[in-house]
DNA sequence: ATCAATTGCTATAACGTTATACCATGGGTT
DNA sequence: AACCCATGGTATAACGTTATAGCAATTGAT
């Protein structure tokens, strides 16, 4: 395996200066055609790349941009990826992410080593429980970042998140609409945003309808703690006719408990999701569901990501997509013995 | 917003040198309690981060470590990630994940970049259709790397990868044993590794039993796909009572046509997974699948992604893990009417 | 023939670390 | 007093780029 290759490689094969094969890789300057051509034969011939570490520390620039995201399997996290991805790999970025499980400490830990590496932006969603000192951090280092889905209180980044509290409201009216009384509120642990906002939604739709019952049910969003949480619901709360949850996974697993209950989601109980995932259009039943397109949702993530970048000194700005409601099977009328 | 502090910025508020700060930071050299204090606590003060870039390109080392895969919201990736990424940090250093959506062409770009900033090391899913110019790449810039799950033919990089043969075989076996006759494979699509290796594995088992049929059936890897192929599979052969798939999405997709087709899987359709993810215990019904543990999968990788860092110069490895059989409630013994 | 402008290229100083070599100083031993 | 040897630091040259300034030629206008 032969030595790798520099500018300095290229340049002296090529009998001209480095100076001239930097300007010839990248574009720029006043440099023959003649000369062009055969330093980026020589390049190539040689396997030339350039060193990113180099020319990132010499230009300022840096075209990687990280997402730091708690689950990255869930599925409406991977199709915000994808949206995100797609559009700033047009732009020449490339994006990598990061998983902190929703770890506050080993999430310090993942940015601290996106700004020792300096790059060029970071899009992120606050784990639960991160300190102010996070936030400084990436103040201080000027680490270009947009926050997704959690708002943090101190407002100092720019933040792309979802209409919760609407969307929450317009799910829980459609149940009070279809009979129901005694709805309850599934998903989410403690009262970060997005769920606080989630919650006081569904809330003030209660409220608005003349219902005083409200039950808060917590569970961790995947489809075996939904699962579970509502066998546990279900157990302390019989009169409980509908749900809305904070999420499709909870959803879809609060549906299976039903089944497993010898009930059917949409006929004894009524579910309803938010997100939108794939695989709510062919659960059974299929999902009933707050819906916003997480493929966009990524797109617009990026695009306030790379206007940061482009204009540090633009004012911060706060993004909220709506989500409709889409009507499947998981919900239905309350049947008169249930009242 | 101050500006970034470098060594220089903390080495003249501490007054000492800055090569006396860069010995503080790291715990080499001579230093004296006092000032090393001295200078932690002025580091801390001041949110000190030193630029990996320039770090990295003097020493020569990179801390932060690459996985390049297909569809990183696979619950079985999400979870081999978690594996790989936990023992990683566990020595310091950080992964972070691309997904190229099994995309040759995107790979190579994101492969590129990965070598541009030259990454320590590579975890990597070949994408489908690549080329040997993207292993050439990787050899000629010694970037360390692995590959996982598809072994390249070109056997010049270290392995990780399941029994996939075998575990296929077992998994045919099983299901010949509950008297099934007409057995179809189903998922995977081209001959890339591993899928064509479970294929072996599956007629290689139909030949010893002297069963002739064999049904290959093609589906991109995920549950909606599985669903559909299941409806064409089951038009285009009636006779079919049992189903291998390549993986537990297409299996529980393939579970979701049968439902919709008002027949139970395990009762008149037999469904055998591969992966053993999560959802596999509780979908409905529960999947019968040949179980491997991602997380450990993950861990392994780790191990042999260290190993090849720390002496580049070892022969290449190739490991591969074995796969369970999990007999839950989709398969069961074929039914009179059925023979 | 003179001056100005353009073309094509090069020399060189950053960027922020780390590795290496080196320099004081202050004991202890003879 | 002369020596050795720790101890606790510092000065400085890399690492591989890019940005800037500048220098010969060549061309064109007068």
């Amino acid at each position: 395996m032969t030595k790798k290759p520099k500018l300095e490689t290229v340049a002296s094969e090529a009998g001209v200066s480095v100076a001239t094969v930097s300007q010839v890789m990248r574009g720029t300057g006043r440099i023959s055609e003649k000369t062009r051509k055969k330093v980026l034969r020589i390049a190539q011939k040689l396997n030339y790349v350039k060193d990113g570490r180099a020319a990132s520390m010499r230009s300022g620039e840096n075209k990687e941009i990280g997402l730091a995201i708690h689950h990255i399997s869930n599925p409406f996290n991977a199709e915000v990826i994808s949206g995100a991805s797609d559009l700033l790999e047009d732009e020449g970025y490339l994006l990598s992410t990061l998983d902190a499980r929703d770890n506050a400490t080993r999430q310090r830990r993942q940015l601290e080593a996106f700004i020792r590496s300096s790059r060029g932006g970071l899009i992120w969603v606050p784990a639960q429980g991160t300190p102010t000192s996070t936030y400084d951090l990436l103040q201080t280092h000027g680490l270009p970042a947009v926050t997704f889905l959690r708002r943090p209180d101190v407002g100092l980044l720019d933040h792309v998140g979802i209409e919760d509290s609407d969307a929450t409201a317009v799910a829980t009216n459609y149940l009070v609409s279809l009979g129901h009384r005694h709805i309850a509120f599934l998903g989410g642990i403690a009262s970060v945003a997005p769920r606080s906002e989630r919650i006081a939604g569904y809330r003030s739709a209660l409220i608005e309808s003349g219902i005083k019952d409200s039950i808060v049910w917590d569970t961790e969003d995947n489809r075996h703690a939904g699962m579970d949480a509502m066998f546990e619901l279900n157990k302390a709360h019989p009169e409980v006719t509908a749900v809305v949850c904070n999420g499709d996974m909870v959803a879809l697993g609060a549906s299976l408990a039903i089944l497993q209950l010898d009930r059917v989601p949409g006929r004894d109980i009524s579910v309803i999701g938010f997100d939108d995932i794939e695989e709510a259009a062919i659960s059974m039943p299929r999902l009933t569901t707050m819906a916003v397109c997480p493929y966009q949702l990524g797109r617009k993530l990026a695009r306030v990501m790379l206007d940061r970048i482009q204009d540090p000194g633009l004012p911060k700005t706060v993004t909220l997509v709506p989500a409709t409601l889409k009507i499947r099977e998981s919900t239905g009328t309350l049947k008169a013995y249930n009242t």
